[in-house]
DNA sequence: AACCCGGAAGTGAG
DNA sequence: TCTCACTTCCGGGT
């Protein structure tokens, strides 16, 4: 579903935006929003619904101590107010704000993507946070389905409460049964067991344990944060304003990318059927796309047989972060300052086209705002999984970004060549440089550095070269890889502190999973370049630093039981989220 | 000369 | 402090 810019604000990413932030400060015992010196400010910040007004009304009572006010402080925001805001999670991370550089316009070789105008809506004012519920994790959707006695937070589990959480995560994720003697402990007690101390009592099922327990426990951290008496705890379920058009959710046939998306630890997501819990009116559209449904993600190897583009039902390739369905509302052009003859297709106008929803986590301001700001749904990947940040940071997304920009505005830097084999031509690598410079404020980016990085793709099986072509390259993931990677990449990075053991279970295979839409490949690059993709390397698609050698010593084993432990609780989440979606979904809201 | 490759070290954000 | 995704620099090859 495409969204008019009425409808819904188009959070731009592309291309950068060096612009000064907003930072919340305090003056008197007013809070304050100032301007920071011009960062590097990256396309999808993390929104963030205050506007000074609102936090005077909002902010201040609470979070505004006397000290550290001092009027004639401006400069730095009192530590005390940010981690006052930081204290309660995303729904009031801080920044990045985006304002119009007014300063730094000149400093932009491109024309900004947005108007001040746009920031409007890029960050309504408005305090949404109130009734805004703490972050979420999809956890704490299937943690509702917890047995009824047990509390949220595990540490404040009795021993009984123990054993019928067991008893629950051997139903929910077919986990062999437990031996009950071995936890004789309370919740508290069992929190503190180690992967390997599971690993110990529940051979097999240690690890699964231990990250259910984990991600509960850091749920119920989260939650404390956020819930003491902040004007930013939820009073109301009734908040969000989400009308059919613009939340979509899984269909329950849906394979699990639109839920795996959120990686299972990320806790700044929510998802979508998170929403549905809090919004009651949500109708879950549009109907799951074909590649969603794909199930196994497909290679754009030559010898694919399937398109690359698998992943785009509606004809565009969709790049993960497309796949948010985002689109600038008016990016800048980049025409301008590459030198390039590119055409001012938008450079004022709005956005005329549907706007992507940016991975602006869940607490976009759409999802705060009645009927301006709704984020968009995304055709593929329904809105509840916003990406942290990643969006054109990294820099296939960014390539993927260009080339699917639907009104096709940079097709004189970069264009498909083939898009059904991902195949891309680099038409002005110079000018393209410049752009990812831009985008990472890295202005001395030139080509060179960057193909540099794109040769670090060849590795992690994202990229390859076209043999003969000069500044022609492949992707060789279709989006749904691709978010998968990003997913895994993400997860990989949250989960580090509790890396599982290397430890197999049994009955975690390291096959595709049917209709999942993820499959783990263990396919082998033909080569032809000659570089050295060893077969695990789809299993750190995103490890950009491991030299090759290290590669070679990962146990393989542990990622594939990494990958198939997430797997099965994102599965499981999604699973028990469908048939949540099932009890809650809106009268008529077809499934189908 | 431009492109391409990959090693090595460094950077900055999270 | 660590990881990740680059960035920067480079020597070498085509």
């Amino acid at each position: 579903m495409r969204v008019t810019k009425d409808d819904t604000p188009s959070p731009l990413t592309l291309p950068p935006m060096r612009v000064n932030r907003l930072r919340l400060g305090c003056q008197g015992n007013k809070a304050l929003l100032y301007r920071v010196p011009l960062q590097r400010v990256y396309p999808p910040p993390p929104p963030l619904n205050l506007s000074p007004s609102l936090i005077e009304q909002e902010v201040s009572p609470l979070f505004l101590p006397e000290k550290n006010c001092s009027s004639t402080n401006v400069s730095q925001p009192p530590a005390t107010i940010t981690r006052a805001l930081r204290s309660v999670g995303p729904v009031m991370k801080l920044l990045p704000l985006s304002l119009p550089p007014v300063g730094t316009m000149d400093r932009l070789p491109l024309s900004l993507p947005f108007s001040p105008s746009d920031l409007l809506w890029r960050y309504p004012l408005g305090f949404p946070a109130p009734q805004q519920p703490p972050p979420m994790s999809p956890l704490l959707d299937f943690k509702t389905h917890l047995p009824n006695n047990l509390a949220s937070d595990p540490r404040v589990w009795s021993r009984e409460d123990v054993a019928s959480f067991l008893r629950w995560c051997e139903r929910e994720f077919d986990l062999p049964q437990f031996e009950m003697e071995m936890f004789q402990m309370n919740g508290k007690a069992m929190c503190l067991l180690t992967k390997s101390d599971l690993g110990e009592r529940c051979p097999g099922s240690g690890d699964v344990l231990h990250n259910v327990v984990q991600l509960l426990v850091r749920d119920a951290q989260t939650l404390q944060r956020c819930l003491p008496s902040s004007p930013v705890t939820p009073t109301s379920r009734h908040h969000y304003p989400l009308s059919p058009h613009h939340i979509t959710s899984q269909h329950p046939n849906t394979p699990n990318w639109g839920m795996l998306t959120p990686t299972a630890t990320d806790f700044q997501t929510r998802s979508l059927v998170h929403l549905v819990h809090q919004g009651n009116s949500v109708t879950l559209s549009p109907a799951p796309s074909v590649d969603s449904q794909s199930g196994s993600p497909q290679h754009a190897d030559q010898n694919a047989s399937s398109s690359y583009h698998s992943g785009g039902s509606n004809g565009s390739n969709q790049s993960d972060s497309d796949e948010d369905s985002y689109q600038d509302s008016a990016p800048a052009h980049p025409s301008s300052s590459a030198g390039n003859t590119g055409h001012h297709a938008t450079g004022a106008s709005p956005p005329s086209t549907p706007a992507p929803s940016l991975p602006s986590g869940p607490h976009s301001p759409g999802k705060d705002h009645p009927t301006a700001f709704r984020p968009v749904a995304r055709e593929f990947f329904p809105a509840d999984t916003p990406e942290p940040n990643t969006n054109g940071r990294l820099l296939w997304d960014f390539l993927q970004q260009l080339l699917n920009d639907p009104t096709q505005r940079y097709t004189n830097y970069i264009a498909w060549k083939n898009r059904d084999t991902g195949v891309f031509k680099i038409v002005d690598p110079a000018g393209l440089a410049k752009l990812w410079g831009i985008q990472k404020n890295h202005l001395s980016m030139n080509y060179d550095k960057m193909s540099r990085a794109l040769r670090y793709y060849y590795r992690v099986n994202i990229l390859r070269k076209v043999q003969g072509e000069r500044h022609c390259y492949q992707f060789l993931r279709n989006p749904s890889e691709l978010k998968s990677i990003k997913n895994m990449s993400l997860l990989r990075q949250q989960m580090s502190p509790t890396r599982p053991a290397p430890s197999l279970q049994a009955h975690h295979t390291p096959a595709a999973h049917p209709g999942s839409g993820m499959s783990i490949k263990l396919e082998r690059d033909e080569g032809e370049d000659g570089r050295d993709s060893p077969a695990d390397d789809d299993l750190l698609p995103t490890d950009l630093s491991m030299s090759p050698s290290a590669r070679q010593h990962i146990d393989t084993r542990m990622l594939l039981c990494q990958a198939e432990i997430t797997h099965s609780l994102i599965g499981k989440i999604n699973s028990v989220d469908h048939a949540k979606y099932n009890v809650v979904k809106v009268e008529g809201a077809d499934e189908k």
